[in-house]
DNA sequence: TATTGTTATACTCTATAACTATA
DNA sequence: TATAGTTATAGAGTATAACAATA
């Protein structure tokens, strides 16, 4: 078994340079964490309630919870209670939060687009469908346990 | 921009799941952290200095030192001072550590196979192609900053 | 009783750098 | 002076669960 051949190992690897590479943007420039980041991108589809952040980032109801106040302290997100269930809130970003997600998306697609440049046309199509494949399976294992 | 369909995001959620679904065989069922399954699975090609370990598992110095600290306490590596050159040492399985890996390594190679199976031959050769050119995409985009 | 979201806590990881011993 | 590897420390991130408000 060689480990720089294991499929996993070098997912691991190579998702960690693309993060890092991504995080440069939005963390060093504009000061925003991961969970930040994300919360921030989901938003920018139009207000969603905090379940919804959840389901579509992947993040926990805590890393949302956490990274949703840092985001209002920081006035870039602005939050109301739902009335019609007065235990959830829906979310939305604020003009600031629009403008700065505005200022990051272009730099992280830029990033995005270096990195699919050394993909052919049908390269970039067959490697969209094996990601989405391999996640299916993915998590098939991790319940199977 | 859609997260969803952002490659460093999907990139990041499915090594995430694959990730936890390898871990979840050296973890759970071996108690190795990940940095001591690098090492241990580094070692089993054979005999090698710390600083060979280092290059072949991205990991640095610090956790190759502290994983290998851990391995060596429970006895499934050895560590002899490179004559050579008295400040390195050069690290090899001992048997217990054969024995485990031989263990493992069965078990995590049939969870990539499983994963592997939702790809058909074509797939899996561009796929292999694809991870080495993102990520030497990647480590460039690191470098520039 | 169950669910949404918050808070507390302990634990692990990571990053930086100081340090020892050799070169 | 520089390098191999270790140790210290602080900060960030993670996991578990207890909790308040609402359903």
């Amino acid at each position: 078994m060689d480990l720089q051949r294991f499929l996993p190992y070098r997912l691991a690897v190579l998702a960690d340079a693309v993060s890092r590479a991504i995080a440069d943007v939005y963390q060093q420039r504009f000061d925003l964490g991961r969970d930040e980041w994300r919360v921030l991108a989901a938003l920018a589809q139009g207000p969603m309630k905090t379940a919804d952040v959840i389901a579509s980032t992947t993040l926990d109801k805590m890393q949302v919870s956490r990274a949703v106040a840092r985001l209002e302290q920081h006035a870039l997100i602005g939050r109301e209670t739902d009335e019609a269930d007065r235990r959830a809130h829906v979310l939305r970003l604020t003009p600031a939060g629009r403008a700065l997600f505005r200022r990051i998306a272009p730099l992280a697609q830029a990033r995005e687009a270096f990195l699919l440049e050394a993909l052919d046309a049908d390269e970039r199509r067959v490697l969209d469908r094996a990601l989405d494949k391999l996640r299916d399976r993915a998590l098939l294992l991790e319940r199977a346990g």
